[in-house]
DNA sequence: GTCTATACACGGATAGAC
DNA sequence: GTCTATCCGTGTATAGAC
């Protein structure tokens, strides 16, 4: 298709010199990325060929395979460009908030999730796939994760501190079931989005933080 | 590897004739799919060659393709007889037990699936992928379910009667919240054993059913 | 009518030209 | 550093042996 607009290098062109070959570099890596990123969430990493992640990004094969060593590294490079720490973003949306909200805003980050994301969220699953299967790629996934989950839970135990009378799980615990119920969800909700109601996980959340919870239109 | 052993065929042998076409066929059929089973769970549907599968029952790739129009259509009739719905089964399992056992049951159910059923969690996964993104599979799946989920729930909300005190929850509801929970724990435990303590699961069931849930070691 | 043998297309990967 | 040419493996399809 249409060939990367160079204009768009401008802003970080020095009056005086052309691009370096580590600028050069950077640049068509970045642009290998984009329509990898592109590609592979329309057509998933096994549909997606090297040779259409190449066309859409102005290139031949031979510039993929000089950038990258193989697609499964431009694969990861691309999960790791994503995974700036949705679960940091997550966290920092939870002090915000008070105790008593945190079920809703849970919910409405399932709801938004499944609306815009659905595209990475296969990604991911892919991704966590041949992890199963690769015990390097497992290594990764498991050991990248333990500092995260170890912020969370101090924010969340932080927020329970407020609630003035006992949890029965940690922050952390709490962290890791919300997500896990989240996650079981959506995977469901994407196959049928009338697999539950959308209170339905709000009302959990309460349940589980020993919050009143009014049973709905139910029953 | 080693041929089919032709003499475990003699059980379903008439002593007057040797099999007739469809028996044949039959016979061959399911040495594919059992073949196919064992090759699939080690590799994956992408990392399982056809011609591995067919060398794995004894034949070679053409009775494959003469037997199964495509190799999605062997990796669904896979998944087809291995969905011997495993809901129905643990539906039985549930009514079988007292109300107040039902996390238990549920956090063993867990530990068993971790330790036993990997490869068909994955091929589940897999097939899952594929779904989201061929729209007749992901009718397939979608349809399939909800019979079962209905009569599960009945078959819970008449435990949830035994309590003599309101659940925040149908019957139907609280199914969809276990499985989803333990699906996403699961995801998690596959790539971290020690993602959470076993018992983290049943005592979050017992959170949602409002039973007494002693925090164990933590904190 | 079932399976073997073979052919073809396509995608990942590599070597070498420029 | 990018691209062309090429190799190999695998899914797909078919012709023909039995």
């Amino acid at each position: 298709m249409a060939l990367p607009d160079r204009s768009t290098t401008d802003r970080t062109d020095p009056p005086r010199r052309r691009l370096s070959r580590a600028e050069q570099r950077e640049l068509t890596r970045e642009r290998l990325l984009d329509a990898a990123a592109d590609v592979f969430n329309r057509l998933g990493y096994h549909g997606a060929s090297l040779d259409a992640v190449a066309e859409a990004a102005g290139y031949t094969k031979g510039a993929v395979y000089s950038n990258f060593a193989t697609k499964g590294d431009l694969f990861l490079a691309l999960l790791q460009r994503y995974a700036v720490s949705r679960a940091r973003v997550q966290g920092e949306a939870i002090m915000a908030l008070p105790f008593d909200k945190l079920g809703e805003y849970a919910s409405r980050a399932l709801a938004d999730q499944a609306r815009a994301q659905e595209g990475w969220d296969l990604l991911q699953i892919e991704f966590w796939l041949a992890a199963m299967r690769d015990p390097v790629l497992r290594e990764t996934l498991a050991g990248g994760s333990a500092e995260v989950w170890d912020e969370l839970g101090e924010q969340i135990d932080r927020k329970f501190a407020e609630a003035g009378r006992p949890i029965p799980f940690t922050g952390m615990e709490f962290a890791k079931l919300i997500n896990a119920l989240g996650t079981g969800l959506l995977i469901n909700l994407y196959i049928d989005p009338d697999f539950i109601e959308p209170e339905l996980f709000e009302r959990a959340t309460r349940v589980l933080l020993g919050l009143p919870a009014e049973r709905g239109s139910a029953d």
